[in-house]
DNA sequence: CTTTACTCTAGTCTAGACTCTAGGGTGTAT
DNA sequence: ATACACCCTAGAGTCTAGACTAGAGTAAAG
């Protein structure tokens, strides 16, 4: 009964498990090192040895990258999960990204607007001498703008 | 005549045209090394002497770098000033940068509307299981907007 | 048996923009 | 004379997210 179940898993070695999350093998030790991932079963020789739920969990990293959580955050995040946290724990950190991804935008934002006014500004033509992105650098016009 | 003239500039060390641009000593000496201020007059002792341009050209560095360009760039622009480009390599530049930061205000703007339906989905109380953000992650229902 | 593919550790390297450290010398006010 | 602020150099450390390397051992196929 027991001696039956140790084969029920499929049993995946780095490569296998990176590339089916579609990430490198440096990047699951370096998961590993940041605790993203826990140490894993070893072979005799020394491999490690992985199942399913490593893919998972990767692709779990990976999504949440994708939100644009740093892999600091993101082991808050598993930890979560693994320990059993609470939803409002979950809540406060997607909500302080969410502010953080409304800032960065405003940011860009007011950037796009300032730049863009002074690229369409430029005429494109002739030396340097006049040109509308260089007066406002050196003058510093876009003073409202930079921070 | 030429004998009054070297008076004329006041003549300022590193910690005052630090303080009068807003930034620290270390970031002069930092440009300096990269290439952003030219290498300074030095006193008999070895200290870098500064006249007012520099602060001028401190706070183009400021200005451009709030216009989000990575020093590397505003080497490139400061160039352009110093030695006489065209309209045309200037706005080869801007034009460049504005594109980047469109495609990064796109990435986020997608992250902010996956994040936010997500965390408006989550009621925030009780424990993590059934947490519809966690959910997400786990199973991979945001995956249209990860990458 | 040999080749090829895979894995191991440990450490270095990248970009970007600083910031800090150690161990000194200089300038001025009291 | 001495305290104190200021300045010098060279180089190392910080943060993020890995990529890459060397040198060595292991596994599977022909």
């Amino acid at each position: 009964m027991s001696a039956m179940n140790a084969q029920i898993q499929p049993i995946l070695k780095i490569g296998a498990v990176a590339k089916a999350a579609g990430v490198s093998i440096d990047t699951v030790r370096f998961y590993e090192g940041r605790g993203l991932l826990p140490s894993p079963q070893r072979s005799a020789s020394g491999y490690r040895l992985y199942d399913q739920s490593t893919i998972e969990r990767l692709n779990f990293i990976g999504r949440a990258k994708g939100l644009g959580f740093t892999l600091n955050e993101i082991v808050l995040l598993l930890d979560l999960q693994d320990k059993g946290g609470s939803k409002a724990e979950v809540k406060s950190i997607t909500g302080a990204k969410l502010e953080q991804i409304e800032r960065k935008i405003e940011d860009l934002q007011r950037m796009r607007s300032v730049l863009g006014k002074l690229n369409s500004d430029c005429s494109g033509s002739g030396s340097v001498t006049g040109c509308p992105i260089i007066e406002a650098l050196v003058d510093g016009d876009s003073d409202d703008c930079c921070k």
